[in-house]
DNA sequence: TTGAAAGCGATACCAC
DNA sequence: GTGGTATCGCTTTCAA
C-alpha cells in the first residue's frame, strides 16, 4: 500500500489537516512544522492518490462544455463520437459535460453558446474555434475568469487557451509530399488542390506541402499551379476534369482540403483510375468508401476521435488534480492509411456499455 | 450532480446498503425491494460512481505484475516505457504494479517469473509469451485461481488469457502489399525477407502479404521466393547483396522480420539506395534513424507504448470495476509511416511529472 | 431481511 | 497555527 497523508501525519506527529496544508502550501502552519512534514513526505515519495482526491473534488463536480461547429461533416461526427464516449465516462467519475453541437461556421452563434454553457456554470470549455479577434478576446476573457479553454481541431494561437489539440498542419502537409515523392517516379505531375483560400489549415498544409517537394525532393516532382475548391465536390470536380484533359500525363493529384469525391469521380469519368495516385485527408465514412473501391490510394488521418475524446479528460484533470497538459500544442498522429490500415468500427458503433441499470 | 445510491435509496425508502445489495444482486434482499429498487435505478439511469468505487476497493489494493521478454530489443524498449507510464499512473490511484524484464526469450524463465510473481501476491499478469504448451497450461491454471492474464506483443490463442494486445499481423502483411503495390510500377520484382521460419508472427505477416499480392493486386508485382533471415543484420545484409547482384531490376523489398538494418546497409553498398524501395516494421530509435537518411521509405508501425501502456490499465478495471475488455483480440493501430510522420519523442523522454513532492 | 456505521484518502471548515 | 470532524460515493461489516 501507498503512502498516505496519514502515515506521514502519524511520522511527523501532527494531524491529516496540518500536512495537507503543509505540502500544499497553504499557509497557516509553523515553517518549522512545515519544514519537517514536506521533508519527511520527500523521503517516502508521497504523492497524493488520485482517488481520493477526485472523491473529495465531486463535491463541487466539475461542469464542462463543448461546444462542435461544422457537426455536418463525415470529420465532425467522428469529433463527436469521442466527445460522446469522453462524456460518457467521466459520468461515471462524477463529471458532467454539456455538448452542443452546430451546424456550419458561425462565429456569432458560437459567441452565444459560450455565453448559454457559462451562464450554465461550465467550470471548463472545449471548442472547435473561428480564428477571429472577437473568440480571441472571449477565450482571453474566459481565462481571466478562472474557467480553461481548450481548442480543438482548428487553433486560435496566441490565445490564452488552456492547450489545443488536434492536426499540426504544415507537417502534415509534409507528409503528405514525403508520400507522394515516392509514389511517383522522378519528373512526374502533380496537381495540388486546396479550398479556400484563406483557410489556415489548408494553407499550412499546402505550404508544408510545397515547401518539401520544392526543398527536399529537390523539384524531382512537377508541380502544377494548385487550384481552390472551396470545400466543395463539384468545383472540384471541375477543376480535375479540367486539369486532367490538358494533362494527359498527370500522375498525382493533392487533396488539402475536402473536395477529394469530387476530385476521385473526375479521374474514375476521364479513365485515370489508377493511373493518377490521389492523396486525400482524414479517415472518415465516405473516404473510407473511396479507400475501399481503390479510387483514393491513401488518406493522412488526423485522429479525429481523439480531438473530441482528449479535451474533456484535458479539463477534467485540470480543474480536479490541477494538471497542466504536458505541452501547449497536442498534435494528434498522423497516420497514413490504406484500405489495408482503416478501421471505423469501434469509433461510430456505440460502444460496450458499462455495468448500468436500465436505460442509462 | 449524478444520481447516487444514496438519492435511490431516499426514494424506495430504504437504506443504501439495501441499494447495493439489490442491485448487485448479493441477495439477502427482499424480492418485492429488489425489483423497486432496481426499477427506481433503472428510471434514473444510474451507474455506480467509479470514483467511490475504486476507492473502497483501494482497500486489497491492486497489485499486478507485468513480465517482459526480448527487453534487449529496441521496440520491447518502448513497450517498457509505455508499462512504466502506465505503472506511475496507477500507482496515484493505489494500484501497483511488479514489473520484471527479461533479456531474450526463454520459457523456463518465464514460467519461473511468473511463479515469483505470483507468490508475491499479484493479482493480475500481464506477459509477453512464448507459445507453448506449458505456458498456455500456466495460463489456464493462473484463470482457474481468479488470476486474470493478459498477453502483449505476441499470444497464446486459444489460451484462457482475459484478453491480446498487439498487432493483427496477418493484416500487419496486407497494408505493407497495399502499400508497395501502390508503390511500384506493374511488373516490379520484390524480395520478402523473413525471419525465423516458425515465428507464427513473421509467417501471418508473409502470409497476408502474398495473399494479398496474389489475389487483390493480381499478380502486377513478381515475387521473389522469399527468404530467410532469422531476425539477424549480418544474414539478412548477406541475402539481400547476393539478390541485389542476381537482380538488378528489383524495385522493392518487403521485411517481415527483424533485419532491416542489414538489407538497407546492403542496399546502399551496392548503389541502389532510393531505387530499391524497403518497407519494414516498427517505429523505434534505430528504424528512425534508418527513416532520417532515406534508407528505408516506409515502417508500419504497431503501437508498441500502447502494448505496454494498456495492459495495466486492462487488468486494473477488470479487478477494481469488474469490466471486461471490449474484445479478446485488441489489435493495435497499423499505422504507415515516412520520416515525415514519424516521432518517439515524448515516449522515450521521462514523462512531466506528476504533483509529487521529492524523489518519487 | 434490513439498517446503521465504519472506512477508503484527501480536503475544507470550524473551533480552539 | 493547529487539531478535529464532516464529506465525497461506495462497499462491507456487524447488529438487529
Amino acid at each position: 500500500m501507498a503512502v498516505t497523508a496519514q502515515k506521514i501525519a502519524e511520522l511527523a506527529g501532527v494531524s491529516r489537516g496540518t500536512v495537507d496544508r503543509a505540502l500544499h502550501n497553504r499557509g497557516r502552519v509553523n515553517p518549522e512544522v512545515a519544514a519537517r512534514i514536506q521533508k519527511i513526505a520527500a523521503e517516502l515519495g508521497y504523492k497524493p492518490n488520485l482517488v481520493g482526491q477526485a472523491l473529495v473534488r465531486s463535491r463541487q463536480g466539475a461542469k464542462l462544455g463543448v461546444i462542435l461547429q461544422s457537426t455536418e461533416t463525415p470529420t465532425m461526427q467522428i469529433v463527436q463520437a469521442g466527445v460522446r464516449r469522453a462524456a460518457d465516462e467521466l459520468r461515471a467519475s462524477g463529471g458532467e459535460v454539456l455538448l452542443r453541437e452546430l451546424r456550419g461556421l458561425d462565429d456569432e452563434l458560437l459567441l452565444e453558446s459560450i455565453e448559454e454553457l457559462v451562464s450554465q456554470g461550465i467550470q471548463g470549455l472545449a471548442i472547435t474555434p473561428n480564428n477571429t479577434p472577437e473568440l480571441r478576446q472571449c477565450i482571453n476573457e474566459l481565462h481571466r475568469q478562472g474557467v480553461p479553454v481548450v481548442t480543438l481541431n482548428s487553433d486560435v494561437p496566441g490565445s490564452r487557451r488552456l492547450c489545443f489539440v488536434g492536426q499540426d498542419s504544415y507537417r502534415a502537409g509534409q507528409t503528405a509530399a514525403g508520400l507522394i515523392a515516392q509514389l511517383l517516379p522522378a519528373g512526374s505531375k502533380v496537381l495540388p488542390i486546396t479550398g479556400h483560400l484563406n483557410n489556415t489549415a489548408h494553407n499550412n498544409r499546402l505550404n508544408g506541402f510545397l515547401d518539401t517537394l520544392l526543398q527536399e525532393d529537390m523539384g524531382r516532382i512537377r508541380l502544377l499551379p494548385f487550384q481552390p475548391c472551396f470545400d466543395r465536390d463539384d468545383y472540384a470536380y471541375e477543376v480535375t476534369q479540367h486539369i486532367l484533359r490538358e494533362n494527359h500525363d498527370l500522375a498525382g493529384i493533392y487533396v488539402a482540403s475536402n473536395g477529394q469525391a469530387g476530385v476521385c469521380r473526375a479521374v474514375e469519368e476521364e479513365g485515370r483510375k489508377g493511373k493518377v495516385k490521389i492523396v486525400a485527408y482524414d479517415l472518415n465514412e465516405p473516404n473510407m468508401r473511396l479507400l475501399q473501391s481503390d479510387s483514393l490510394g491513401f488518406v493522412i488521418d488526423q485522429e479525429a476521435f481523439e480531438q473530441g475524446y482528449r479535451p474533456p479528460y484535458l479539463l477534467y484533470e485540470f480543474l480536479v488534480h490541477k494538471k497542466q497538459p504536458v505541452r501547449e500544442l497536442l498534435y494528434t498522429d498522423l497516420a497514413i492509411r490504406t484500405k489495408y490500415n482503416s478501421d471505423l468500427s469501434g469509433i461510430l458503433t456505440p460502444f460496450a456499455e458499462q455495468t448500468a441499470w436500465g436505460k442509462g
